[in-house]
DNA sequence: GAATCGTGGGC
DNA sequence: TGCCCAAGATT
């Protein structure tokens, strides 16, 4: 036993790994499956570009769900780079991370723009691009042009940290396993590697509970050898989030129409559309009055609570009806509550006030 | 290296 | 319910 593991090789492990995906791959719509690449099929650079910034941080279920929209609506990185950012946002909301959605504009310009529509297939070209960091160009590297790049993300930090039982602690730790990828990366069938890896951290090598029993690479794994897989990848112990209050405007018109800003183009939210609000601040509920978008009667229609990546939100929502539609300041607009494109913070303020009774006509 | 930047689902 | 987590990038 042990002198098979003594025996594994960078090469041994990437063919067991591949053979697994030739069997086990999951069926995406960005994908080329492992049976149509082997005749040839290659992705489409722009689609695999596409679903990668869609991906980052966000589960393979939620792109599924939202994917094949984009792709009908802007079926070529040129089609995106003519289409008005807000229409790219709008597109966007829901979710969540918005940078990504302004880079996702501005990549396709550039690559429109600069490169004639066509993405570049190096990593350092394609690192260069907005929005394009070290995974995601060695994403698009491997999987739209074969390129052995070593391909890193959660899920392959979670395989390699228990297939070599790393034990130095998330962040510090991705060194270590950096150098554990690049050493295993094949130059045969890279994008189907990259994938596969990924697959595997996704169905089997999961974070809790894995599913040791069917992992191919089970009897090198040093982490099952062990007996605990689920220790790693280590991780440093994370602090507390902080609670900022906050209060949301919902003024509708007569006939339903709710008033809505955009908001500044960088930081959280940028340039998404919302409710006014007041400053979100952690030191109490400052009076909101001043904030309001407009002098009405502001009845208090509830309070939404929000977690966010940093911090915990709790908005009180108001709500008025005005006499007449306002002309909107230079960042505002009236909008159909009902179908308006909103970050979800936004639109649970919005439903809230109309649960309320408000917006209907 | 540490902060900032969303959201939905699972347990 | 609250916390963890997911195909990270940028500053």
């Amino acid at each position: 036993m042990s002198a098979r593991v003594e025996k594994e090789t960078p090469r041994t492990i990437a063919a067991r790994l591949l053979a697994w995906y030739d069997a086990h791959a999951r069926d995406l719509p960005w994908r080329i499956g492992p049976a149509a690449r082997k005749q040839g099929a290659r992705p489409d650079p722009y689609a695999v570009w596409l679903s990668e910034v869609m991906l980052q941080q966000t589960t393979a279920a939620t792109v599924r769900r939202r994917y094949a929209d984009f792709i009908a609506r802007w079926p070529t990185v040129e089609a995106l780079a003519a289409a008005p950012l807000d229409e790219v946002l709008g597109a966007w909301a829901g979710l969540g991370y918005y940078a990504r959605a302004r880079n996702l504009h501005a990549c396709a310009r550039a690559v429109a723009r600069d490169r004639g529509g066509a993405f570049p297939d190096t990593e350092e070209e394609l690192r260069a691009l907005p929005g394009v960091g070290r995974y995601t160009a060695a994403a698009i590297a491997a999987i739209a042009f074969d390129r052995p790049a070593a391909v890193v993300d959660g899920n392959v930090e979670r395989v390699l940290a228990r297939l070599f039982a790393v034990e130095t602690p998330l962040p510090a730790g991705k060194t270590a396993i950096r150098a554990k990828a690049e050493a295993l990366a094949p130059h045969e069938r890279p994008g189907d590697f990259a994938q596969a890896m990924m697959d595997l951290g996704a169905m089997v090598c999961t974070p809790r509970k894995p599913a040791c029993g069917v992992c191919p690479l089970s009897d090198v794994c040093r982490a099952r050898r062990d007996g605990n897989p689920e220790l790693y990848p280590r991780k440093a112990p994370r602090g507390d989030k902080p609670v900022r209050r906050g209060a949301a405007f919902a003024l509708f018109a007569p006939d339903g129409a709710v008033l809505l800003e955009r908001r500044p183009p960088e930081g959280l939210l940028g340039g998404m559309l919302g409710l006014p609000t007041s400053p979100w601040t952690e030191d109490g509920a400052a009076a909101p009055s001043r904030a309001a978008p407009a002098r009405a009667r502001w009845r208090h229609a509830g309070a939404v609570r929000h977690a966010f990546t940093h911090f915990h939100l709790d908005l009180d929502v108001y709500a008025a009806v005005g006499a007449r539609r306002k002309k909107p300041a230079a960042n505002q607009l009236w909008a159909d509550p009902e179908t308006a494109r909103l970050p979800t913070v936004m639109r649970k303020a919005l439903d809230r006030a109309r649960g309320a009774g408000f917006g209907k006509p």
